[in-house]
DNA sequence: TCGACCTAT
């Protein structure tokens, strides 16, 4: 997709009289010039020298720069010649998001006037552009947390920069906290004092804090420099947890945008949206409109009333072209926010929260904000998700307004009345108090964090969340009874990059003669639905569904769509035309109904599983078309939920005695098989089950005793 | 008889 930065194209234009034309020499060479000019006008250019001071008398830097300032493309530019890079070290920049990383890496190594993977490059998941030679490295937060288990003192970098710090993803939370202590650590690998951690006989003052990291048994490590780099203006967070650190603002470039609120509270806020988006068509100047709603159902119902009531516009009036634009939609049709709008229409653009960060669109004058958004919420108790419509935070809010001052000077539509503003939250709250913690415990617990419930985080999650995560990572075998990571299973479990109880699947896999079906199946469960059912083609839809099905479970249709999938590309795989090999798998799952985008992921995340497995001796079988051991093996894994039948067709989740159904997308739908167990909980308009295979009751004392065989 | 907000290893 798309990241539209703006000043970042340059047009063909001639400077200081060479031609731009033919000549690709003085092509280059105006575009060079032209690179250095946009550079110098960055709010960013002028505090230089005053920022890589700031760096060398501070070791932990809070930058916060508005929108426009340049400083995720200049910071680094700025340490790398003010020499942070001397004896080979790197400067590592973390991005939330794996656009980003490759986006700004790409504008760098063009400023640089190097080619991407040089000095300048970037490492995301399944893309690798760094070498030897790499000096700044463009990452995501998710992959430097991997990092760190391979080099837990980070010792390649000599500056760490994390950027887009207030979105607070979960991984942007725990890597802070292990930043925190990882320069700490470095600080007494120096000092010579790393043993006194252990020593209960020195005194350690009131602030003292030993580092929880393992031992760096008498190797030296110079300094990191950390630099934590915000949108917001609430610096404070982060100072504190930094132990005061101080803090500097850089100005951006964002134009003025008017705030306007409703009189009254709107009891229907998509029909407010609808009169909103009418009343600035014909009162408003040109420009186009934003409209942020809260999911794909809303967006495609306010489409089509916008398009109902388009013929009731007065004669004469331009015509509005409306545009969707959420994450599930095709990239093709995502493209269309990009393309200019015909003359003679005004583009009104319908949007989920895609469009506050992740994707920036040209040319947005107007922005519709209803003041809702849909968020993940988490029961530890429950073991179950749920995404519910809550209202925006003011940063959130201030976050949306702000895309309408890209530009120019715009306006921005609050659809509630400014005393409402005054009550929202100051800020979203962080991820990491909404979600399952069982990934991040078996990650610090990898670190060698043994008191997770003691860990540093800047903010902690609910005290019950930790202990629940605790209790399933003890269950599934990766903990001990003191509570340590087993070896070799809680090691292996943290080395690969799945779900911990994925992780546990592929581990027994090798016992029950069948990993290559796990391996397929877990990556097949890792993505978002591989099958794909428009509404309006649903019986066709089924039908297609219908040639995977096997009646014993989603796991089994599942591995079914994968390798029908493989063969397909194996008869007709080309070997040299890799874009053809791409067309023609993605004629094929259209046909097939399946998730094209969903089934090259999965293809990735099979590769790189079975490389892991691979390097960590997994014994490699399979059981063919025998799956009976299969579907032990996945009672031996997620036994955690196993569900049995009532009477009336509902089931009842065995390990938190909830009423659940079966989810209609699932083969197992008005099936009556007595004990099942699924791979995901969730609350819609009821309890569902997804992703569901039939086995048989016994089994699950007998393979997971631990859970179900009671003590006498 | 269901509908998925966004990320990441």
């Amino acid at each position: 997709m798309a990241h539209g930065r703006s000043g970042t194209t340059t047009p063909s234009r001639q400077l200081n009289g060479f031609a731009s034309g033919n000549n690709p020499k003085a092509g280059a060479l105006a575009r060079r010039q032209k690179i250095i000019q946009q550079r110098r006008s960055l709010p960013i250019a002028s505090v230089e020298k005053r920022l890589v001071e700031e760096v060398k008398s501070n070791d932990t830097l809070i930058i916060v720069g508005e929108t426009g300032s340049g400083k995720t493309t200049q910071l680094p530019q700025f340490l790398f010649d003010a020499g942070f890079c001397r004896d080979g070290k790197t400067i590592g920049i973390t991005q939330p998001r794996r656009v980003a990383a490759v986006t700004v890496a790409k504008r760098v190594a063009e400023e640089c006037g190097v080619g991407l993977g040089q000095k300048v490059g970037y490492s995301i998941r399944f893309d690798d552009m760094t070498s030897t030679s790499t000096r700044i490295k463009y990452m995501t937060d998710g992959l430097l947390l991997r990092e760190a288990l391979l080099d837990p003192y980070l010792s390649r970098y000599s500056v760490l920069v994390v950027d887009e710090a207030h979105e607070r993803t979960v991984h942007t939370d725990v890597l802070l906290g292990l930043l925190k202590d990882v320069q700490k650590a470095r600080l007494r690998s120096l000092s010579g004092k790393e043993s006194e951690d252990k020593n209960p006989n020195i005194n350690k003052g009131e602030d003292y804090q030993p580092s929880t990291l393992k031992p760096c048994q008498g190797r030296k490590f110079p300094p990191l420099k950390l630099i934590i780099m915000s949108a917001s203006l609430d610096a404070r967070v982060f100072s504190e947890y930094f132990g005061g650190a101080r803090a500097v603002h850089i100005q951006g470039r964002q134009h003025p945008v008017e705030i306007l609120y409703t009189l009254r509270p709107q009891t229907d806020y998509l029909e407010s949206v609808l009169v909103t988006i009418f009343q600035v068509h014909l009162n408003e100047g040109p420009g186009d409109v934003l409209v942020f709603l809260t999911g794909q159902e809303e967006i495609e119902s306010v489409e089509r009333s916008v398009q109902d009531q388009m013929p009731q516009l007065p004669e004469g009036s331009q015509n509005i072209l409306t545009c969707p634009i959420f994450s599930s939609l095709p990239s093709e049709q995502q493209m269309r926010v990009f393309a200019t709008t015909p003359s003679g229409f005004r583009k009104v653009i319908l949007a989920t929260n895609i469009a506050e960060t992740s994707v920036t669109i040209p040319g947005i004058k107007y922005v519709i904000d209803p003041g809702f958004v849909k968020a993940r919420s988490y029961d530890p108790n429950k073991g179950m998700e749920s995404l519910i419509i809550i209202p925006t935070s003011k940063a959130q809010a201030l976050q949306r307004s702000g895309r309408a001052g890209r530009e120019a000077p715009g306006k921005c539509f609050r659809l509630y009345p400014e005393s409402e503003f005054e009550k929202l939250e100051e800020s979203t709250k962080p991820e990491i108090k909404r979600c399952n913690l069982s990934n991040v415990i078996l990650q610090l617990k990898a670190l060698g964090v043994d008191d997770v419930i003691g860990f540093d985080f800047i903010e902690k999650p609910p005290r019950l969340a930790i202990v629940k995560s605790l209790e399933h990572l003890f269950l599934l075998g990766a903990l001990t009874d003191e509570c340590k990571l087993s070896n070799p299973v809680g090691h292996q479990m943290a080395r690969l990059p799945l779900d911990p109880m994925y992780s546990k699947a592929l581990i027994q896999a090798s016992n029950f003669n069948c990993l290559e079906e796990m391996l397929i199946t877990v990556a097949m469960l890792s993505v978002e639905s591989i099958f794909y059912s428009p509404r309006e083609k649903s019986e066709e839809a089924k039908t297609a569904m219908k040639c995977f099905a096997n009646p014993e479970g989603d796991h089994i249709t599942l591995i079914n769509v994968f390798r029908v999938a493989n063969e397909f590309l194996e008869k007709r795989r080309t070997v040299i035309n890799k874009e053809k090999d791409e067309k023609i798998m993605r004629k094929w799952c259209k046909q097939n109904f399946v998730n094209s985008r969903s089934l090259r992921h999965a293809c990735d995340i099979y590769r790189q599983i079975r490389r892991h497995a691979e390097q960590m001796g997994f014994h490699f079988s399979s059981c063919g078309d025998n799956f009976l051991q299969f579907r032990r093996c996945l009672a031996a894994s997620f036994f955690l939920n196993a569900a049995l039948r009532q009477p009336e067709g509902i089931y009842r989740a065995l390990a938190s005695g909830q009423v659940v159904r079966i989810h209609p997308s699932s083969v197992l739908n008005q099936t009556k098989a007595d004990c099942v167990i699924f791979n995901e909980l969730v609350q819609t308009s009821q309890k569902y089950i997804r992703n569901v295979s039939i086995i048989d009751y016994l089994w699950l004392t007998e393979l997971a005793p631990q859970f179900y065989m009671m003590p006498n």
